[in-house]
DNA sequence: CCTGTCTTTGTGTAAAACTACAAAGATAGG
DNA sequence: CCTATCTTTGTAGTTTTACACAAAGACAGG
């Protein structure tokens, strides 16, 4: 086979022909994948394989632990960067064999993967080269897939923003439309946000849509990209094991994000399961509370990202629309801030630590740097000038939400 | 003087005229007044008098302290029940000398009363049955008084109810028509509501009457009864005594109301202030708040009757509107009730107790009447069972508040 | 009936909270 | 500047809590 010939400057019907011409070429396995790993097409007649790309076959996806693994050694990173195959040693732990592989790029984009077995290093750098060939070739039908995918994902998007935004579509007819597009609704959903730092441009969204393809214990039935925000319609996977380690894969979905990418979402809300599909856009909002409350109690809601777990939070939105229709003035804590006022002291303050600790002097104390007769002291005097009883849940859970209410903007 | 001739057989011009001529016919100075002891007519020309008639002329009205005295003596009791003139020893505390008294009555009921001061004990049994001519003479009197009063209470009636049931009246327009009707508005009001256990009948009624035209340091502008509700316009009277005492002073009204009715109102609210009367509504569904919230909360709202004392249980009716649009299970408090009805145990009931109790130990096995050892090994149940951290505000505040919102019917 | 778990109550101990009191620094107002 | 008050920190003693462990009663299921 000499090098001035080309074998791909031709006319291919499909990707499978692509294949199988790679792997005349280079007598090796050949698989396309496209961007988010998910099998394109492969070679056939093939006499030796290994697990992973049995799996990948079977799967018509690379397995997320294959996809994990090459992403901890920087292969993929390597891939995506680099206008050269490469070589990849074996990855016994997820039966991978020895591979060489080659981004499908279009400019800037990857489009795609081509990956070769060569568990006996058969190939040369001729055939290397020739690689770069096929990869043009692939090229083409692939920027085709991209703009149906597009198109369908236009839809995607547009059936997905519908239902966010209207309160009470038809259960029907959003199956129908669903299943005309070709969604399959999950059973049973909730809608989750995250929040980024700025507006999310055209790499992170590359970066989001790669995560969202290759993420396989969260089904993540629809999407939708906004401003900031990326809205998801998510749902556990098959199986009680998917079922259990949900919330697990969802906090990994975002590590991913951050490990590969180093994108942080800064903020995370879900919004509570529904089954029926009218109840989109209200797991939406809420979803969005917790966002909001997380932006407004920063501290206090750390580690919470569903509205169940928002518990009494979940109330102050309505609380503080009530308190804004009929503005009534607590007298304990305007004393109290009077004082702090005047006196340029922190009862207040302290007030607040005292009860965010659960009365507990000691931690209220270390949080403060106080001592603790100290801070002991300073609660008498709380006591007696806002006439507050400490000893009273009743007269706490007042002061408390008082003071939540006043963090509002 | 003969028996025979009754002097009181004849036409009077006036009540002033009926009082000299009792005057004359007893030789003692006289005072004629309604059934609220409000002054309506006294003799002239009476040589001798005591500070108790004097501070009455001058006041209009008989001071509180004496009618006080009166009814603690058993009076006012007797005279109320008796056909007969009544004989008064003197109570020198609040300047009273010694009397006969008898009521001016309309079949049942009482209209007013006739008190003449005897010092010198110069009446005899003939003049005391004269004294019975003179009640009926008044009487015919006091009836037309009565029926111009029950015209006016009427407009009264209509005026402030149409206040408590209108959102927005024009502010001017209520001025005009309160000082055509004759009514001083407060400057700064609030609406009390009384419940009591039945329905207001006529005599409860006459009771309440009496008691409102009493009381004296506490200014009740307007009044309606509505079933078994009696709701006024309050403010402190005049002067800074009466404001600082306001408070006192209702609790008092109520007592009074008790100890000389036996007439319980079973529960009672007070709105905010206000100082503009397009808010009579407001205070007075405030009130309204105040006594549903006592029904529900009975032994946490004991001695509560202002809205401004309410605290955080002022949002609740908000919350639970709020709950019933959304409902979401509380999982830990499910999880205890579910328990407890499996094992038929008491976990929740220990929770809310420990929660009133402000988490504290003791006082909450004191409760329970159970060994501090048994509280700590079922709040560890607790939140075992319940996954709760009870050394968390959050979850104790979610948890408080579920148990409150739970208690609603 | 037995058995194992759940529950109550008890004992003991270390840690923490509450109380009273003292000393000294900080601060405001005359 | 002095003085009175407010504030912080310290010491000491009592009460309460938290935790570990043990014994015994209650109860359910085989």
């Amino acid at each position: 086979m000499s090098v001035d010939h080309n074998p791909f400057d031709r006319h291919f019907d499909s990707l499978e022909s692509i294949a199988d011409t790679i792997s005349e070429v280079v007598q090796c396995p050949v698989t396309i994948e496209d961007a988010s790993h998910k099998l394109l097409a492969y070679s056939s007649h093939d006499p030796e394989t290994d697990p992973a790309r049995i799996a990948t076959i079977i799967g018509r996806r690379v397995p997320e632990n294959v996809i994990s693994a090459l992403w901890k050694e920087g292969i993929i990173q390597q891939i995506m960067t680099s206008h050269e195959p490469i070589r990849i040693s074996q990855i016994s732990e997820v039966g991978l064999g020895d591979r060489i592989a080659i981004a499908i790029r279009n400019n800037q984009d990857v489009l795609g993967y081509i990956y070769i077995l060569d568990n006996n290093q058969r190939t040369n750098e001729t055939s290397l080269q020739l690689l770069q060939q096929a990869a043009q070739a692939a090229r083409t039908k692939l920027v085709q897939l991209q703009t149906q995918n597009r198109k369908q994902e236009q839809h995607h998007h547009d059936f997905f923003w519908h239902l966010l935004t209207h309160k009470n579509p038809s259960e029907p007819e959003t199956k129908e439309r669903a299943s005309q597009l070709g969604i399959s609704l999950p059973p049973r959903y909730q809608v989750i946000v995250l929040e980024f730092e700025t507006d999310i441009n055209e790499k992170l969204n590359q970066q989001i849509q790669y995560t969202i393809r290759t993420v396989q214990q969260i089904r993540i039935a629809l999407h939708v990209i906004h401003n900031n925000r990326l809205i998801m319609m998510c749902a556990p996977g098959v199986g009680k094991h998917a079922e259990l380690q949900y919330k697990d894969e969802c906090s990994k979905f975002i590590t991913q994000l951050k490990l590969r990418f180093g994108a942080v979402p800064v903020r995370r809300g879900g919004g509570l399961f529904y089954e029926q599909y009218v109840f989109v856009e209200k797991s939406y909002q809420e979803a969005l509370v917790v966002i909001q409350m997380g932006n407004t109690y920063p501290e206090a809601l750390s580690g919470i990202y569903d509205y169940n777990e928002l518990g009494y939070y979940r109330y102050l939105p309505t609380l503080v629309v009530d308190r804004e229709r009929k503005p009534i003035i607590n007298e304990s804590l305007h004393r109290l801030r009077q004082y702090d006022e005047e006196h340029n002291s922190d009862l207040s303050y302290t007030l607040e630590i005292f009860l965010n600790q659960d009365s507990n002097v000691k931690k209220a104390a270390e949080v403060l740097h106080v001592h603790t007769n100290t801070l002991m002291y300073r609660l008498k005097r709380v006591m007696e000038i806002g006439d507050i009883d400490l000893n009273n849940m009743d007269q706490k859970v007042t002061m408390y939400l008082e003071l939540k209410l006043n963090k509002w903007k």
